[in-house]
DNA sequence: AATTGTCTGGGACAGTTGTCCCACTGAGTG
DNA sequence: CACTCAGTGGGACAACTGTCCCAGACAATT
């Protein structure tokens, strides 16, 4: 009803799409849908957008660069590396649970890329960002917690976000936060056993000065 | 053109199905797109189906019965707990990279299940098949390799089946056949960090007998 | 050979979908 | 005030979809 200038509209249809993904899927996210959902009519629509692949295209690269920063906010990490994991993963894990719809609407857009010609580098470009933001948060909890990672970096940054994925899939499927628990704890074990103290005897009293390579 | 039994055109229009949604997606998965790929008419379709939907049931209960099999046929632990996980986990990634639009095209369907009224116990179910298949698993070759598991079996299945979820997902993303090895890696360490022996010394020379509870 | 019942082919229909078009509104500008 | 032009509404259209129907073909049985 009201006059909106067509930019923010682009955001208002962008959320509204999310929304009916995430709660009726892809498929049934039909232009119509998306805009009763936002409450226009369908003139305004292909005022905003050139056609419905350009809103999916867009509502994909907001998705995923939200879920970025979401996972990126979680850099306060401790001086316990055990803490600054379990703090990563429930952080993520909450904010899966805060909005399923949203990420079962992300997952199914990933799907949906990967199988349409020229969008195949988007599924690539989300996996990457995750396992990009796995490392920033790795390197500095280790630095926090003064402790080496044995692996390489990347690697267990990889494992992290695979591990990430299934938790995140588990839940969806399953909805048993409880044991969804039970997986983070174990997943801390895991990740915090790739690291050791940076000067392996760690006496209270200091020796000698410890060279510094 | 030749004349076929319908419950083998059954057969038949599941498989054509499973190839179509694994190279299209689900949504390009219409009737006339699947009698195409299996080269029949539309009226056949309709005479062994009664519709589109109780065909892509059909085609989800097959193709996660022929997944739990293939992590089934795996059960052939070694002495080695180590090894055994290892052989688990390298069994369903070469299954998934054997051909991965089968399983592109099962989580569809799964995702599918999820946002379809009625048929939301099929993700649920999908999920307890690969579960119990674990647990067979651990227990397995735990007994094998004469370990016990420290945390509850249900909980490391959890682990190992959710795991494989993120490994199965980072492939398909990413097609990096390597860095999926040195995931499995990594797995195997953490998992098999949840056994220990059955007897925490393990005498060469047998001492007075043990009492077994 | 006649008949029955399973299968096949092509056409048809109603509903839905993405997109487009055109007439209209109203705020800003000269 | 007249004018421009971004934004709006509703209707229309062609393409596509799932499903159905009916006339025919073939194999098995009588």
């Amino acid at each position: 009803m009201p006059r909106i200038p067509s930019l923010e509209r682009r955001g208002l249809l962008a959320a509204a799409a999310l929304r009916v993904i995430g709660d009726q899927g892809l498929a049934q996210a039909t232009t119509r849908a998306i805009v009763a959902e936002a409450g226009m009519s369908l003139a305004s629509f292909h005022y905003a957008y050139r056609s419905r692949d350009e809103l999916l295209l867009e509502v994909m690269q907001r998705v995923v660069d939200a879920e970025v920063i979401a996972a990126l906010g979680v850099l306060k990490p401790g001086t316990d590396i055990r803490r600054s994991i379990r703090r990563g993963l429930s952080t993520v894990l909450d904010y899966v649970m805060a909005d399923p719809g949203r990420e079962r609407a992300l997952q199914e857009l990933v799907h949906h890329a990967m199988v349409t010609p020229g969008l195949e580098h988007l599924a690539r470009a989300q996996y990457r960002s995750y396992h990009r933001a796995a490392v920033e948060l790795l390197v500095e909890a280790a630095h926090a917690a003064a402790v080496r990672w044995v692996s390489p970096v990347a690697d267990v940054a990889r494992f992290l976000v695979t591990f990430t994925d299934g938790l995140t899939l588990a839940w969806l499927a399953g909805r048993d936060a409880a044991s969804a628990g039970r997986m983070i704890e174990l997943a801390v074990d895991s990740i915090a056993a790739l690291a050791e103290p940076l000067s392996h005897p760690v006496p209270l009293t200091p020796a000698a000065g410890s060279a510094t390579p």
